[in-house]
RNA sequence: GCUCUGGUCGUCUAGCGGUUAGGACAUCGCCCUUUCACGGCGAAGAUCGCGGGUUCGAAUCCCGUCCGGAGUACCA
């Protein structure tokens, strides 16, 4: 009899499509979670379906309260909002699930199942329940609560432990000797052995449902039609599928999506850039390369797309796309997509999106926050950010110009406070090698007076002007004239032409600063 | 241990019985050029984890095997 549920189908139909995204409280919200969160969010907008929030804060003793806050913040940082949640409400309020035990939604749901015979109340202590995987080991079998002592305990046990006010859970009970057979939207069909599976704690003892519970009767209740989430899940989705039948319920369409592990195939940690999404906008992504990036870790368009718009993310997304084995995360894209995505902005919106980067809290502590060793990682980070939000409230059409000459060389914004750093600051530090290299040069001085003696301020002055220069005075190259010149106004070797660097410079800065290099010989 | 699950260039991937196994990042070279980038062009890079089988033909189907990963909690 049992057989017939573990093999039943029940069609999707065309119910519009709702999904979740279901985190627990517990942290920081890290990559792999952002993808879950990206591929909830891309199915739902591409199904024209329903995007909700839930929070499962099932576990008291691992809830932090900053971390509901930190997942919204991020979430809506990366520009992915829902239609429902704690913090919007909707039809299926609350959305927090110790706020719904507090409802009294679960209780008689479990009391249902009980009343059923598919769970019943286990009375063991955690003392017995530890001897008993303990044993368990030793025999080298599988561990785990396949029937202990209660699970056909009689009705006068149960009462009388019931009398004696012992503490007790309620348990699944998991039907033996059939074949449970989950459908996965990636992998197919995963078949267990129900003998395999044990009896998982629905409620605890203090009455709070577990996960296993708590997220399937949401599901049912917030008619979710697509279970999407991690694949540390697949072991315990019979048990979950197996839930959907014990109450006679239809079961949603399950998708495990695969992890997101380190360049070294290990867990993904701080050595790879960052785990937590919002030290990426610190380090100055813009939320679209990430979520560009992410997206293409465990999906693919099925054509050759890399760079995609939003749009086009939504229009492409399909559950066939989803790759089954676990992505690498490989920050030489990121950073690739990044200064993709930043030569795409016209400079107003560059202008906007760097605004924003270094006036926001958040950046300014994460470069100034000391690493476990006690040290600033890169100290010399936010000074120069923190420069340009100075920078930019003076002479904004001169910053938009220096923005513009160095849009093409950055790859994040932060990158923008050491490339624009000349063009703000009016002696610039000098790289000794180019200075050894290009300054001592004996037919520098000369070449100098002579750009002191002809300002301009358009690049075409400064064109003709340097190129005359060196025709005159028998220069092959335009290097000799060139080199010393940039190194001299910007202490660097590289960086923007040196004719539009120039102009923008404007005659007064680069006497200044031809000067000063005269007088250092 | 047991149960699931994954395995195509360094990386992300395309591929669905017949392809010189395609693209992108990274790498290298050339072009552009005053440098660095950007952009363009090109090269190198994968006997498709390994071994059998089915087939005229296999990365694609079947079996076995190896190596990863996850789960095995009154955590999610």
């Amino acid at each position: 009899m049992w057989g017939r549920h573990s093999i039943r189908r029940y069609p999707i139909g065309n119910m519009s499509v709702r999904v979740r995204f279901a985190p627990s409280p517990t942290g920081l919200l890290h990559v792999g979670a952002l993808r879950t969160a990206l591929f909830v969010q891309l199915f739902a907008r591409n199904q024209g379906g329903k995007l909700f929030l839930r929070i499962e804060d099932t576990d008291r003793s691992r809830y932090n309260p900053a971390s509901e806050q930190e997942f919204i913040e991020t979430l809506n940082w990366v520009g992915i909002t829902f239609d429902e949640g704690p913090h919007v409400g909707g039809p299926h309020s609350p959305y927090r699930q110790s706020e719904r035990k507090e409802a009294g939604i679960y209780a008689p749901l479990a009391q249902q199942l009980v009343d059923a015979g598919h769970a019943y109340p286990a009375f063991d202590t955690a003392d017995e329940l530890t001897e008993m995987r303990e044993i368990q080991q030793i025999n080298k079998q599988p561990t785990g609560y396949f029937g202990g002592k209660w699970r056909d305990a009689t009705p006068d046990m149960v009462e009388a432990a019931k009398a004696e006010g012992k503490p007790y859970v309620l348990r699944q009970r998991v039907p033996r000797g059939i074949k449970i057979t989950v459908e996965d939207a990636i992998r197919g069909r995963i078949e267990f052995e129900s003998d395999t599976l044990d009896d998982s704690v629905l409620i605890k003892t203090d009455g709070m449902p577990t996960y296993h519970f708590a997220s399937m009767v949401d599901d049912h209740l917030m008619e979710t039609t697509h279970i999407m989430r991690g694949e540390e899940w697949v072991s315990s989705s019979p048990k979950h599928a197996l839930l959907f039948d014990q109450f006679g319920w239809p079961r949603p369409t399950f998708i495990h999506l695969p992890v997101i592990v380190g360049s070294d195939g290990k867990k993904l940690s701080k050595r790879h850039g960052a785990t937590r999404v919002l030290d990426y906008m610190a380090q100055g992504y813009h939320p679209h390369a990430l979520k560009n990036f992410v997206a293409l870790i465990g999906w693919a368009p099925g054509d050759d797309r890399e760079s995609m718009t939003e749009a086009e993310l939504i229009a492409a997304f399909d559950l066939r796309g989803l790759q089954p084995s676990p992505g690498k995360f490989d920050l030489e894209k990121l950073r690739w997509l990044n200064g993709h995505q930043i030569r795409q902005m016209t400079i107003d919106e560059l202008l906007e999106n760097l605004l924003r980067y270094v006036n926001d809290p958040y950046v300014k502590s994460y470069w100034n926050a000391p690493d476990s060793d006690g040290d600033i990682p890169n100290p010399e980070v936010w000074p120069r950010l923190e420069r340009l939000a100075g920078a930019a409230a003076g002479d904004i059409e001169y910053f938009k110009a220096a923005l513009a000459l160095e849009q093409e060389r950055v790859q994040t914004l932060a990158d923008f406070g050491e490339a624009l750093e000349f063009f703000l600051v009016e002696q610039p530090a000098m790289d000794e090698k180019a200075v050894k290299k290009w300054l001592t040069q004996p037919h520098v001085p000369a070449l100098f007076e002579h750009i002191i003696a002809n300002p301009g301020s358009t690049t075409e002055h400064y064109d003709a002007l340097l190129r005359a220069y060196g025709e005159a005075n028998g220069f092959e190259k335009l290097g000799p004239i060139v080199h010393p010149t940039r190194v001299a106004l910007t202490g660097k070797t590289f960086g923007p032409g040196l004719f539009e660097l120039m102009a923008l410079l404007g005659p007064a800065r680069v006497e200044a600063r031809l000067r000063r290099a005269l007088a250092a010989d």
